[in-house]
DNA sequence: CATGCTGGTTACAGTGAGTGCAGTTAATAC
DNA sequence: GTATTAACTGCACTCACTGTAACCAGCATG
């Protein structure tokens, strides 16, 4: 993978240029979406602007979609080591919800911004809930580790995960249209979510 | 659209005609998928076995993936109707969580071996996830019809639309693969969720 | 019953995303 | 300096999906 645990090495002159034409190519990518929409924007035009061939784009993206999302692999990354990185058999809840606000507080602009155009194209939208389950798989592996695997502590870990990013997608929707403080809306409504009530067991199974 | 308002008018034939191709192309879609894989089964094979023109394929359905939901539109219609069905000016968020729970009652198993193929398949989790916004739509109108259309109601709604449809996807795909009663799980997280901290209005805002 | 209209279908040609493969080049390892 | 290898290229191919013109059965009208 990409961004595997490469620190240390110093990284070589071959990485670099692959960066640059990835980062060229992502770019080029959103720059010709927003100008000229994404279902105007052929990959051929975004490859010829990157300067590389049609086929290297696709040594770079999985899809025409995923030129839109470039660091999401790190930024999930980035995510669990956050939300490892809290106190050892603390709440867990309280961790996810601690973990959520401070990643708002570094929501810059661009990620707004981003998020506007996701709003109006269908095709980026589809992607953008592709990369929300790769967080709602993190955020129930994290709560099962905590809670245990059972079936029971699943389900609930599921529905939880499953809830918590759809209100987060709701307030960073909310946030790129009007301008409201995603951050405040998030705190409110996670925290009736995942108030103590969240820390009893099912009883219902 | 094909289900507008037409109840009294006796179906013509040319409509029953359409409707039957329209069902065998979703049928033997289905089946295909199942037996052979989304990605195996060509849109080409479907047509054939419905004995109908791979071009007819695309006036019934707008892509591959939708032929696997044949009756979303329905669907989304019936369940504006039973929300709207429910005593005027009650408290919205009780409406909601009772006709959600209904649901769940009528839910076939039909429906749950569907849900099992799309945990497997990305692109039919991909559709689903698309079939799942129009629900997210749906529910948020409900909601600002009764809260009022301010920027802080609409924020709310969406927030708790997207979280509501986690906690029903999660339970769905529960009870899928485990031997779960989905009602009972989502009557619990939604019972959590739904509750009446949520009638308040956000102070956050 | 003939006539004209319309809606579902078809054939055909085309675009563009995405893949497999065989090759080239340039950075790196030995 | 030579062998290796990672990034990239060109090409041919499949398949989802679209635009268009034609076709034909169902239906309404005279």
């Amino acid at each position: 993978m990409a961004s595997m645990v490469n620190s240390g090495r110093p990284p070589t002159n071959r990485e670099l240029q692959r960066l640059e034409t990835r980062r060229a190519l992502a770019e080029h990518a959103l720059r010709l979406f927003r100008a000229n929409g994404f279902d105007e924007t052929t990959v051929e035009e975004v490859a010829a602007a990157a300067g590389v061939s049609t086929r290297t784009f696709f040594l770079h993206f999985p899809t025409k979609a995923a030129a839109a999302f470039p660091d999401h692999g790190e930024r999930v990354e980035a995510f669990v080591a956050r939300l490892n990185a809290g106190a050892p058999f603390g709440n867990p809840l309280s961790q996810l919800r601690a973990v959520l606000l401070a990643d708002f507080s570094t929501t810059s602009p661009t990620r707004l911004t981003r998020y506007a155009l996701l709003s109006k194209v269908p095709e980026l939208r589809d992607e953008d809930a592709r990369t929300d389950r790769d967080y709602e798989a993190v955020i129930a592996d994290f709560l099962i580790l905590h809670w245990g695997d059972s079936v029971e502590a699943s389900v609930r870990a599921n529905a939880i995960a499953n809830a918590v990013l759809g209100v987060v997608r709701a307030a960073l929707v909310a946030a790129s249209e009007n301008a409201i403080d995603a951050r405040a809306v998030t705190s409110e409504i996670l925290g009736r979510m995942l108030g103590t009530p969240f820390d009893e067991p099912l009883h219902a199974l």
